[in-house]
Formats: structure tokens, sequence, C-alpha cells
DNA sequence: ATAAAATTCACATCTTTATGCTATAGCGCT
DNA sequence: AGCGCTATAGCATAAAGATGTGAATTTTAT
């Protein structure tokens, strides 16, 4: 009987500069029956420019992050805006922070570790394409820690009525709003965003609301 | 010659209510010679009144979400605060935005459907005591969604110098701020914000504020 | 090259915020 | 009963923000 066949074959794209790394993927995942490589370059450039003649484009695309020219990161953007569906697998040598977090901002669907064995990629790969977003276990820890609890309020804790009046600051209402949310005078607002500036030690509500963002760690 | 010995013996507690897959894990991961399992519990709340009796705490923590009685997201806090050192690692059939979000924000340090192989399991533990985050891929596919580049502007984009502006204001700083960073008048600042609030149909600083937060998706 | 867009700045006006001071009513605690 | 804290509210003022109009200069695109 014939190997399993298929219903949607995944069309690769690899962008890798070291020859002798690109040659291995394309050519072990090409030798897979679920996949099809159909481009293959050492740089992004050169991958845009090639795109326009394939009959068929990719669905998938492995690309590398240090690139010579333009980066892997840099052509992320550039490739989902001509490639809106295509999904990119970001394969580095480098895991550090500022790396991961832009290449997830750009739309990256995954991010994985050039050491990655290549069955475990091939893996992955499918992974990708049955909905997944495979991410090497030191590349997903930046994500954890992104998440992780903000330490609670360095400033002496809230009253109830004044976490009310700081969730009104960081949905973005005016006074006047926060005073008919909570069926409050004006003046009542006024009093109680006092409190919280003297807490929080604070004087603006921009300061209340930049204040609950996660920070992006390398920043 | 002997097994490997490790330095540093990982120290497992387990909560997890269905008592085959709770001594499955335990049993399993207890013949390994990188684990001691010294509290394996059908509860979290069990899990919280023996952990006192013990001599040594647990450094890793396998933690089902869906318990009886109080749930593993519930918990984690708790346990988290009792045990600030302690790295707790989700294992749920549930891999829905909302619980995987509410897991890494309580500090969860991985997230793993319970289909994973025991012999995967046990290289996803050792890779937690590595500092990594292990991660399904389809619990890693939400974050990914997360930091996906939100839809560029739903308004007439922005000029280069409109942008500088508005991350200005997403930085929380006044009028005058924003000037002096970038070299301008106050009343050109002015300008801008007035530009930038008829393009992207605002009519606040606080507005442009709560626009870039991401959303949860489940939200 | 010429029009369109972007960047800069000024002046005016009105609204919203930030901040100080004061005050009353209700609650829980000693 | 008295103390401290919370929640409410008012009045006043100065600073910051929002918005209109106008205009000169530079950059970008047709």
């Amino acid at each position: 009987m014939a190997p399993p066949t298929f219903a949607h074959v995944i069309i690769l794209g690899i962008i890798e500069d070291q020859a002798a790394i690109r040659d291995a993927l394309s050519e072990y995942l090409a030798a897979q029956p679920e996949f099809t490589c159909v481009l293959s370059t050492a740089s992004h450039e050169e991958f845009m420019e090639r795109l326009p003649d394939l009959a068929e484009p990719p669905t998938l695309v492995l690309s590398d992050i240090g690139l010579p020219g333009r980066s892997g990161i840099e052509g992320l953007a550039i490739l989902r805006h001509a490639l809106p569906m295509v999904e990119v697998l970001m394969l580095s040598v480098y895991t550090d922070a500022e790396r991961v977090f832009e290449a997830l901002r750009q739309g990256a669907v995954g991010y994985l570790e050039k050491t990655t064995p290549l069955p475990l990629l091939k893996e992955h790969l499918l992974q990708v394409a049955a909905g997944g977003s495979p991410m090497s276990p030191s590349v997903a820890r930046h994500v954890t820690r992104y998440f992780r609890p903000l330490p609670p309020t360095p400033a002496e804790s809230l009253t109830p009525r004044e976490q009310d009046i700081v969730r009104g600051i960081e949905d973005g209402l005016s006074y006047k709003l926060i005073a008919d949310r909570l069926h409050v005078s004006l003046d009542t607002v006024r009093s109680h965003i006092r409190q919280v500036y003297r807490k929080l030690h604070v004087n603006s509500k921009a300061e209340i609301m930049v204040r609950r963002q996660r920070p992006l760690l390398f920043w």
C-alpha cells in the first residue's frame, strides 16, 4: 500500500544564509511526503525577488533571523505584507528577549532554536500546519516572564472605591464619565483621584495608565 | 559504574484529581533518577495542608487545572505566595485562551496538554529546571496571537512625526515633555496632536493610550 | 515643476485636570 | 464616646489639554 497521502501538502519556503544549513533543511524536508519546498534563499531580499516567479506561493516560511542585509525580523513584516496568509516560523541562534518579542510582534507564528534536530523540526512544522505555535522552552520563558504577575503595588494598597476610580482612568474615561459610572459627583471623583495620586506617587492620569503596562523586560 | 548523579535532584509536587493519572505521573517520575516526588494529592486544598509537614518543599509542582474545589489557577496564586521560589507547570485538558492567560498571569512557568506522553513530560520538566518554559504548541498559539501586530490602524496611517507624538503620549508624557523630547515647540506638539486626533477619531490622550492595549482575545 | 502633504510655529479660547483646603456622614475599633 | 479611615461633596485656582484658525517652510509625489 502506498504511504498515506496528505490532503494539504505544506508548501515551504526557507530563508537561511548558511548554505550548509539551508541545504540540510531543504533536502531533509523536501524528502518528507508532507512537504514541498518551493523556494530556498540565502537572503530575505532574494526571497522576495523570486517570490513572484512561483506558481504557488509558500504557505509556511522557515526564516533565520541573523541574515546578511535585511534581518529576518525586518523581513518578516515585509513578507507578511506580501503574503498575509503565510505563517512564518523563526529559526535563530539568538533567543534574547528583544528578538523574541520583536519577532512575535511582527507576527511570527513560532520561534525555535537553531539547534533543533531535523526530525523534531519536522514535527514542529506539522504542528504549525495543525494550528500550533512551537516555541523552544528558552524562548517561551521570555513569554511566561512577560505575563508573570506584576509586583502588586509598591505603594499602599488602594481602597475598593479608589480601585474603581483607577479602573475608570485605565479605561480612558474623563472625570465626568467616571462620576457618571460610579453615580457620584465630579468633586468626589476629584477627591478620590487626589488620594490615589498621593498613594501611588503619581500626578497625572497618564502615569496611572503607563503604570499598568507590562514591561518588555529588555527596556 | 553507577548512573550519573545529579547535583540538583528536582523535588516534585503533583496535584491531580484523577487517581489513575496521578499515580501514573508520580510512579513514572519517581522512578527517574532526576526526580523525587515528595507530595502528590488529589486537590489543591490537601496539597497546601500537607505542605508544612514536608522536610523539603517541592521546587517544581505539576498541577492540573480542572480540580474539584479550588481550581489549579486559583491555587496557583496561593501556592506561589506560600513558596515564592517554586515553579509551577500547568497540565490541563483545557487549552482555551482564558485559562492559558490566567495561568500565565498567575505565574505559571509553563502549560502543557494533558495528553503529553510521559517521556516527553519528563523532558519538559528537565527543561523547566534548566530555565525553560515548555508550552504545548496549541497553548503557545494563544500567546503568538496575543503579540501579533494589531491591525495597523483602522484610520488613515500616521506620518512618522505623528507616530513620534503618539509614542510620547503612550509613554505618559505631557505636551511639554513631548516637545522637549522632539526638540520642537509646544504649539507644534499641539498641532500634531490635533491632526492625530482627527485621523484616529479620538479626542483625548487617554483614548490614545487605551487604543494600544493588546486585547486578551477572550474579552 | 507643481501640487499635495508634512512639519513647524503662533495666538486664542474653552475644557479638563491637578491640587489645596474644608467638611459631613457612616463604620469599625478601643 | 472618641479615633481613624472611607466615602462623599463643595469651592477655588493654576496648569495642562483640546480645538479653531492661520501661515511659512520643507519634503514627497505626480
